[in-house]
Order: structure tokens, then sequence, then C-alpha cells
DNA sequence: TGCCTCATGTGATATTGTAACTTCGTGCAT
DNA sequence: ATGCACGAAGTTACAATATCACATGAGGCA
């Protein structure tokens, strides 16, 4: 095998994932969160804060503002339960909350649809390049705009 | 060695290379491509098109929009004379143009300084995992953000 | 001269992202 | 019960980034 193993989640069961992941860090699962994971969950594409905006108010029937999304958003990201695709400015939900990997981002060109990889040998790599020119990597974009191959 | 060599220029070759570049490409040499030029160029980090309008406005003693150096910027990242740091939504001037690289770049978070790799060996494994996922990569983004040498 | 093309100017507007401050609800200590 | 502390969310304002449509002007060329 030599790949990762991720046990896969149908959507109920992501959404208690998510949820899992946040109380257990001590964070609340609230209302108003578990409407923006589900809107961010939905979308087969990366997602701007203003999608999920307008996909929450038309779900809630009154107006989210954008600003409280971000905040949501941005709990998200530093619990993995979303990441930021940073050559979108726009977010994806994450499809396995609890696996921490530097993950890589193919998004389609044409029609936006975003897939992602996780190959910690890849990403390995580009953390040694940057260790190797004395630079302490954090965080690795590793994002590859193409065709996707329903596109091509 | 078997790493790629690249000469060096200093300031004033760079600005010829550059120059070079654009009219072999059949594309026009003008005083407002080479202010943006200049101006991108002695940035040590990315700057965003409004840092660059700003800095031409100043040397020219008149407005520039942000408009038009979008504009130019677009040609310059078409042309490889420039490229853009997505996850800052800023531009770098190509140190090299002519020599084709999927680069990585390495962006400190503490003082923004911004250096790059040129490692075709792991772009290539980036490209190559693509094709593997059935995805035709047109351009990988390869970023890595942390701390550089000066900051740890 | 008149026309064409391209670079640039200009103003408007859209999109993305932050900051500051208020309101609300829950739990806890008095 | 009353009052306080705190986190979540609402609200408004604003800053930063990006694009669009149209006008102008310079240079080439029929």
């Amino acid at each position: 095998m030599g790949k990762h193993d991720h046990h896969l989640h149908d959507s109920e069961s992501l959404h208690d994932a998510a949820r899992n992941r946040l109380t257990d860090k001590g964070e609340q699962w609230t209302e108003m969160r578990a409407a923006v994971f589900k809107a961010l969950a939905k979308f087969d594409r990366p997602a701007s804060a203003y999608d999920i905006a307008e996909a929450v108010s038309k779900a809630e029937g009154r107006r989210i503002a954008a600003n409280s999304v971000y905040r949501i958003l941005d709990l998200f990201v530093s619990s993995n339960l979303a990441m930021r695709v940073e050559s979108a400015n726009a977010y994806v939900a994450n499809q396995h909350p609890g696996c921490l990997h530097d993950c890589i981002f193919l998004i389609c060109d044409n029609c936006g649809v975003t897939t992602h990889l996780d190959d910690d040998k890849l990403s390995g790599g580009v953390r040694q390049a940057a260790a190797d020119a004395g630079f302490e990597a954090s965080r690795p974009v590793i994002e590859v705009r193409g065709k996707c191959g329903d596109c091509s």
C-alpha cells in the first residue's frame, strides 16, 4: 500500500467528525459554526467567504455578514477543519479532519473543481529544500493550476 | 554541481535583460513599463500592485493608477519578467528572465523578505503527481511560509 | 489626411479582508 | 436573584486587492 489510508466519511459523519474535532479542542460547536461548515462542505470547489455567507444567509433566511464567516473560517483553518486555497482566495472543507497533512491542491482553471492530494514525500521534499536554504518552514503552500481530467 | 547555473545581473543589466526579453517578444518597452519594472526590482520583498503604484507615482511626480500597474504586471508575468506570489497577493521581479522555472518561494512571515529556489526536481515531482492524478498542470504554485534565517 | 492599433489615463465598481465596538447568552460567584 | 466575566455573533466602517468600461493620445501606415 505505501500510501496513507484515510477512512471516508459520508456527509453525515463528516459533520460529526468536524464537531468532535472542535469540541475536543475545547471549542464550541454552535449552530452558526455548523451552518458554515455545512455550507462549505456542499461546495465541490473552493468557496470564498462571501460565497459561504450568501449560502448560509439563504439557508437561514436572514443576513449573515461575511465578517462572521471569516471568523469561523479562521477557526476552522486553525483547527484543520478547512483549508485555504491561496491561489483562489477561497476555502475548502477538509474531508478528513484529524489527519494532518501539507496538502496539495489541483485546481481546474476551466471548471473550478478542486481535488487534493496528500503526498508527504513531496511536501517533505519542499520542507527539506526550505530547510536546506536556512528557512524554517511553518506552512508549505502547494497548489497546481491547470485542467482536470474532465475538462481536458 | 548538479544545480542550475544562473549568471547574475547587476541592476543595470537586469533592466536590459528585461527590456530585451520584452522587445524580443514583439512588445514595447515603454517609459511606463521601465518605471514599473524599476520600482518592482527595488523591493526586496513581494510588492503589491498598490505598493508599486505608489512607488512609481512618487518617482514620476504624478499619480499612477493601480489599474495601469496591474496591466503591466500581467504583461510582465506572462513574459516571465515577474512572478506573482499567490499567498501574498503580491509580485516579485524575476532575477533571471530568460530562464524558465517553476520557482519555489520562501516567504518570511516575520520580516517579509522573500527568496526563491529553482528546484526542477521538486517542481517536476509536483507536476508528475498531478499528472498521475489525471490532471494537466499548467502552473504549479509552490510557496513556503515560515521564518527566514535572519529572523529565527 | 484619415484610419488603425496599442499603451495609458480615468473613474467606477467589485471582491476580499480587518478592525472596533456592541449585543446577547451562558455560567459562575457573590 | 443579582451582578460579572467571557465567548459568540452582529454591525458598521473601512482598507486592500482586483477588474471593467470607456476616453485620450501617440505612432504607423494606407
